[in-house]
DNA sequence: TGTACATCAGTGAACGCGCGTTCACTGATGTAC
DNA sequence: TGTACATCAGTGAACGCGCGTTCACTGATGTAC
């Protein structure tokens, strides 16, 4: 009802300015986009992004989050039904890896710019850490059905720990430009496997 | 000789800049101060910041650089002689949450800035990062020596994983203005004590 | 030892740039009666 | 159904701010002869 002309005008033009953000940043690199020059390529007035994006960081967030939302999905999706625990738990990981290194200067600045922003601007990367943290869960729980963990091992934690160890690992991937995606992978492959061999049972 | 009145008062006033900016960051916060405005007080020409640091971000560096390496010399020295290999692991960690705690929004805008700042940039946190790795090495090395270490253990990817958790609760801390440092150090202690469980031997 | 010159830390003012904000506005869409 | 009014997405121009850069300069310190 109300919901018509005016609020589909509304979210096409979002839609555009984000298209366009989109191509740009992956295009030129955040810094060498300005708002206005968005707005210009975008046939939009420069105020109009601030109204739909409030800011520049912002904008960048939201138009690259479908994509990486989406990649997690596939990643996921695409998760090997055999296979032990260590393989499962990396399978995402590497995918993440391999994908950020198609843009890796893009997806360093979006991190630069989310990942200690101050206060609660952090939904996406927020949102996005607890869904993994969920997910990897779930993996740890799976095992712990089939009895293959000590007694005890608090599955919180070690989640938080394999995510926590990625997360250092993408980091320093995203530091050292001569890391590559698999020399990134097998490190964190090595750290998350010592980590385990405390949450395994032994026989 | 060639190192008289001209060195010695250029130095002067690399310090007064740098005596200056310290105590403005620390009062105002990083985003309230200006180069121009810390420039006024220091009684500087605001070019003159610019010859010494280049830039905002370095000058934040260098100024806060010297008590964080102080304080983590501090904590090194005041390690227990005696306590297993987990206490002794963590105690430069807890040590330094507390640290930043006293101001935490400036030191997550350290975090911030530097964390990651694209291209060789890093001197400062690469360094302090390698310090650490290099430290926690020493630990789990002596571990080692007391055949406390199920054969094969690799201490480098060890050392790394325990840092690396370190730095993922460190980040956590940051983005969770609710999360107190005895918070984050009890869940630092509980991952690395998840880690540790894969190195140590099992009688 | 003295003079003439070179070096160089620091000055201060100006410039260009991008960001975020503001504001009066236009014109299409929606609503009340 | 038609008219009169309200709403609101988007405009475009202007503003203030801070950063980093540039440039001609000053004046003290150092060096050569």
């Amino acid at each position: 009802m109300s919901a018509n002309r005016r609020e589909i005008a509304k979210a096409e033009t979002r839609q555009l300015i984000l298209k366009t953000a989109r191509t740009m940043f992956v295009e030129k690199g955040v810094d060498q986009c300005t708002l206005r020059g968005i707005a210009k390529v975008a046939g939009v007035s420069p105020a109009s992004i601030v109204v739909h994006f409030k800011n520049k960081t912002l904008l960048l967030e939201v138009a690259l989050n479908d994509e990486i939302t989406a990649t997690v999905l596939e990643a996921i999706n695409s998760l090997p039904e055999k296979g032990n625990l260590l393989e499962k738990l990396l399978h995402t990981s590497k995918y993440m890896l391999k994908f950020y290194d198609k843009n890796r200067a893009l997806y360093r600045a979006l991190l630069k710019n989310t990942l200690l922003e101050p206060e609660e601007n952090n939904t996406y990367i927020t949102e996005e850490m607890d869904n993994y943290i969920r997910f990897i869960t779930c993996l740890i729980e799976e095992e712990q059905k089939k009895g293959k963990l000590i007694a005890g091992t608090d599955i919180a934690i070690a989640a938080s720990s394999v995510v926590g160890l990625y997360f250092s690992v993408l980091i320093m991937f995203f530091r050292d430009t001569r890391m590559t995606p698999e020399m990134a992978s097998a490190m964190l492959e090595q750290m998350t496997s010592t980590l385990l061999t405390g949450i395994l049972k032994r026989r």
